[in-house]
DNA sequence: TGCATATTATTTGTCGACAAAAATTATGCA
DNA sequence: TGCATAATTTTTGTCGACAAATAATATGCA
């Protein structure tokens, strides 16, 4: 099976494939394409992408560094797990930066910030209405990611956009089983946090994403039944 | 100088190669040994650490994912600068990752926690009585990544520590002008804290938290003027 | 001399190959 | 047959080399 058919030029742009690889990959972990446990093999990966192992293994160290895969020492590497014994630690950190991104967009936000959240929620609400699940995690994490912009916190940014990414692939979990649910309700207070945040009510905004946020955590947490949450008043 | 002296097998053991460079590296950029703006060369690292860039570079790539080098598409690399105009959001962060760490320390930590945090204070408070300025700030900074550790959150200790190195370097300027300052009040708050941690009082060491955040927060700033600060109540 | 273009040099990104570790299978002995 | 040891296979970590991309330098022309 050689593969030196018909293509005259192999080219691909002189550092594009670790990008490539890096961006693929990522989706297919957090859309569950590549679920918690899933091997993953250099060799394959550099056939698959036509590539030599290099630039894959390069993608696999930034995958590593997020922690969205685990590698063994001298041995396999695999996608990471979801660890659902600490799940309440995700909760209390998600919680905690949708209250501080959100004040912080309230305070700091500028006029073409508002655009770009406004045109996200348009976004989540076109998939709410399409009843689209995965497009409904994809477009929640990306209105909130931009909120958190707003704020203009690298910091915060940095964590949170780490948290959409975990959430994402606990969601897939969620919408695997409950499928289309609960959404108008989001779209609604989206629509209110974004009226705080113009107004520039810093502890509207707190207080709206807490309640949205505890919301979210909430229903999550009614299949993955657990008690106490962060007790963390502000 | 060559040095190919008398060692018979100039083998390191395998994979140890990038730890070796990613943890020197680490330390030589947050202690200023490589000021940020410093070229970093593969070739010269290769030559230096007497192995293939290969390893150099997959350290490099870590480095870079955590922000502390910055890499220019096909050209140069480079210590990553450290961002006064947005020192601000540093200080955010920073105090808020104080305050929830130190809760959470007081609300979760185990018997043996205790045990660690106070060998940490230990050598902070003999880094302090030493006059030894770069002691205090890797033994300050080691305290209160044990109390985060103790409040385990892998999402807020990892931000965390996060945070602890970029202050590494940014009070290592700080400590080249003023050299030794106003170190025994920090061992008597580090105490305080100790204290209220141990009483399972998570109000209060918010509070001696946030005191002792903004306390070095505002040194800091004396030498960084700006104004404001993040208007967060809890 | 001043500037645009061409040549050279430097540095990065990628490749194929080899060796070390660990896992897997095979072999030998009781 | 059961188990310890040895051979084989598989997969990872490292290496040296080459090519593309950029910078630095040289060349030619007005």
């Amino acid at each position: 099976m050689t593969d030196n058919d018909t293509n005259s030029t192999p080219e691909r742009k002189r550092g594009s494939g670790v990008k490539v690889v890096y961006d693929l990959l990522r989706d297919e972990i957090l859309d569950l394409v590549l679920p918690p446990g899933s091997p993953i093999d250099e060799v394959q990966l550099a056939e698959r992408f036509k590539m030599s192992r290099t630039p894959i293994r390069e993608a696999l160290v930034r995958l590593a560094g997020e922690g969205l895969i685990d590698t063994l020492p001298n041995r396999s590497t695999m996608v990471s797990n979801i660890d659902f014994f600490n799940m309440h630690t995700f909760f209390d950190a998600l919680v905690l930066m949708y209250r501080v991104t959100t004040r912080l967009a309230a305070q700091y936000h500028r006029a073409e910030d508002l655009q770009v959240i406004r045109a996200r929620q348009a976004e989540f609400a076109a998939a709410v209405a399409a009843q689209d699940a995965l497009g409904m995690i994809a477009t929640n994490a990306a209105f909130h990611s931009a909120i958190a912009e707003a704020g203009r916190n690298a910091y915060f940014t940095g964590l949170f956009n780490r948290l959409l990414d975990e959430g994402r692939r606990i969601l897939r979990l969620y919408y695997q089983s409950y499928e289309d649910r609960l959404p108008q309700r989001f779209v609604d207070e989206h629509e209110d946090i974004i009226a705080v945040i113009a107004a520039r009510d810093a502890e509207a905004a707190d207080r709206l994403a807490t309640i949205h946020a505890e919301q979210i955590v909430q229903q999550i947490q009614k299949l993955f039944a657990r008690g106490g949450k962060l007790d963390i008043a502000l």
